[in-house]
RNA sequence: GGUUCCAUGGCCGAGUGGCUAGGCAGAGGUCUGCAAAACCUUUUACGGCGGUUCGAAUCCGCCUGGAACCUCCA
């Protein structure tokens, strides 16, 4: 391993060396989308964003456990007793179970599109109810919890007499208070800021379960707590989330988790940026949300075209997780190019091979430069992730390979060491922990071959017509050829 | 109103006290039957005003503009 992981931590807002509180296990915990509608652009840059920290986790060697739930039931309309899931049931006339599945199905299609990896555990809020309920039970029993008409509610008050509301966003309790706004339903509260464990259900709420309490549903903040205290136990190593959560959820995990267990649950805080269309927030509430599928298809007023799925994904990754990242079509563009080079540069890697016995003055310079950039790539990712500085330097390794392919420099003046470290940073760098992978299948690689040993023959032959012939067909495909000193191969068009 | 963050070249986007990020676009060159691809070279920079420092795009202050959270949101 090349240096030392360094994490930005929102709990300290220092960035700080990683280290696993159990090496080489590292527990990790994401919160997943709440399954009530199709997941927009904004959610897969997160989930996106924390498959790279997977990748890497793993690419380091470590034995992650990555757990990202589903939200399944408690989740609230703002300002309403209405659950969102619910209310979509009731919409469609379906069983809630039934918006649950057909919008994690199409979650996980839309997460296998982008090849974000799939979570190790992936547990549902509903089907941690007797645990949720446990957790209740302890924070009453302890004195953080009261029973108030069918609902329990967590006191914050008795919580910060002894622990911090607020710490991680940077909020004062007393701020807080001043601005809360009056909200009916709020009678059963003892103080404004408490907020809901588990909440009784009036008669027209289809999504219910029968307690000691009454009949009622759980709060949303409680599921996370309870399930990645279930499987990564009470302190694990990484929680991450959107920054749109910090306050109140990750606010009111930790909150739960401290009064259970006495401490935040993670050690590290991991939160990403949001993605802006125009400067604003993508958000569905805005209405300025793209879906997967509109931006695929180029489906959307917005879009002069589609983009593929790795392109959108290469796109994402150029910018730090931390940071916004502004939509438009000209960044997309660019974006599509930039991938389309970076694809063309993965094919060639993946099929080059050492040519046995070269052997030739070692090219001292080129060799250091390659070996720096090897390096660089390993220190950006440690650098809290840093794939879009990672990204800028795998383009500078891919010069290396384009000059191999041209002829331009020398298998030979590398040696074979050096070429297999740089092969296998390439390789390594693109596929494992970016997560990028070509989009054209191997049948389709396969046919270009034929139609090339046709245009060589032709180009042998002098046949100048048929070669433009056929290099006019295929670029009509997207293909274009590239005609070496040396060799021709093709290449996507950019 | 409170809290926090951001402002980089034609565009996107890293960096954060002295060392060429990178991609896209533009210019020139090498290669080529001609091209393309590829490679090499190259132009445009750190919102404004002060301060700290031998030195600031990078630290501090003020100003201007924008955003996020405070209410469901990844």
């Amino acid at each position: 391993m090349i240096g030392k992981l360094r994490v930005v931590n929102s709990l300290t807002k220092e960035k700080e060396v990683f280290e696993p509180l159990n090496s080489p296990h590292v527990g990790m915990y994401v919160c997943g989308p709440t399954v009530y509608s199709d997941v927009h652009l904004g959610n897969v840059r997160t989930f996106t964003s924390f498959d790279v920290v997977y990748r890497y986790l793993k690419f380091l060697g470590y034995k992650v456990r990555y757990v990202r739930n589903i939200t399944d039931v408690g989740h609230l309309l703002d300002n309403s007793e209405e659950d969102k899931i619910s209310k979509k049931a009731k919409l469609e006339n379906l069983e809630p179970m039934e918006v649950v599945q057909k919008y994690t199905n199409d979650f996980h299609r839309v997460m296998e599109l982008f090849n974000n990896l799939d979570p190790d555990i992936e547990p549902t809020a509903t089907g941690h109810l007797i645990e949720q309920l446990q957790m209740i039970d302890e924070l009453v029993e302890k004195g953080y919890a009261y029973e108030s008409n069918g609902s329990v509610y967590f006191d914050i008050e008795k919580y910060n007499k002894e622990y911090s509301y607020g710490k991680l966003s940077g909020r004062k309790t007393e701020d807080l208070l001043s601005q809360t706004r009056e909200l009916d339903g709020q009678s059963d509260k003892r103080n404004p800021l408490d907020f809901a464990l588990w909440k009784n259900a009036s008669p027209e709420h289809i999504m219910r379960w029968k307690t000691k309490w009454g009949v009622g549903f759980p709060g949303w903040h409680l599921e996370c707590s309870v399930m990645s205290t279930k499987y990564l136990g009470e302190q694990f190593d990484i929680h991450g989330g959107g920054m749109d959560l910090k306050f109140p959820h990750h606010e009111c995990e930790i909150a739960q988790n401290a009064g259970t267990h006495g401490n935040d649950g993670a050690k590290y805080w991991l939160h990403t940026n949001m993605l802006t269309v125009n400067g604003t927030k993508m958000s569905k509430s805005l209405g300025n949300s793209f879906l997967p599928k509109e931006l695929i298809a180029g489906d959307h007023e917005m879009l002069d075209r589609g983009y593929s799925p790795m392109t959108i994904r290469f796109f994402m990754l150029q910018s730090h997780y931390a940071s916004t990242l502004d939509f438009s079509n000209e960044a997309l563009n660019a974006a599509q190019k930039g991938y389309t080079k970076l694809a063309n540069g993965l094919r060639y890697v993946q099929e080059v091979a050492y040519p046995e016995g070269t052997q030739e003055a070692p090219d001292e310079k080129q060799i250091s430069q390659i070996k720096k950039i090897c390096e660089n790539c390993h220190h950006a990712m440690n650098d809290d992730f840093n794939t879009a500085l990672t990204i800028g330097h795998l383009f500078n390794l891919l010069k290396k390979f384009n000059s191999l392919q041209t002829g331009q420099l020398q298998f030979g003046q590398l040696g074979k060491e050096v070429f297999d470290q740089m092969k296998t940073t390439f390789l390594g760098f693109t596929q494992d922990v970016l997560g990028l992978r070509l989009e054209l299948d191997l049948k389709g690689e396969k046919l270009v071959d034929v139609v090339l040993t046709e245009y060589k023959a032709a180009k042998e032959a002098k046949d100048y017509e048929k070669v433009d012939a056929l290099r006019a067909e295929l670029k009509q495909l997207g293909i274009v050829v590239k005609d070496m000193k040396n060799q021709i191969d093709w290449a996507f068009e950019e």
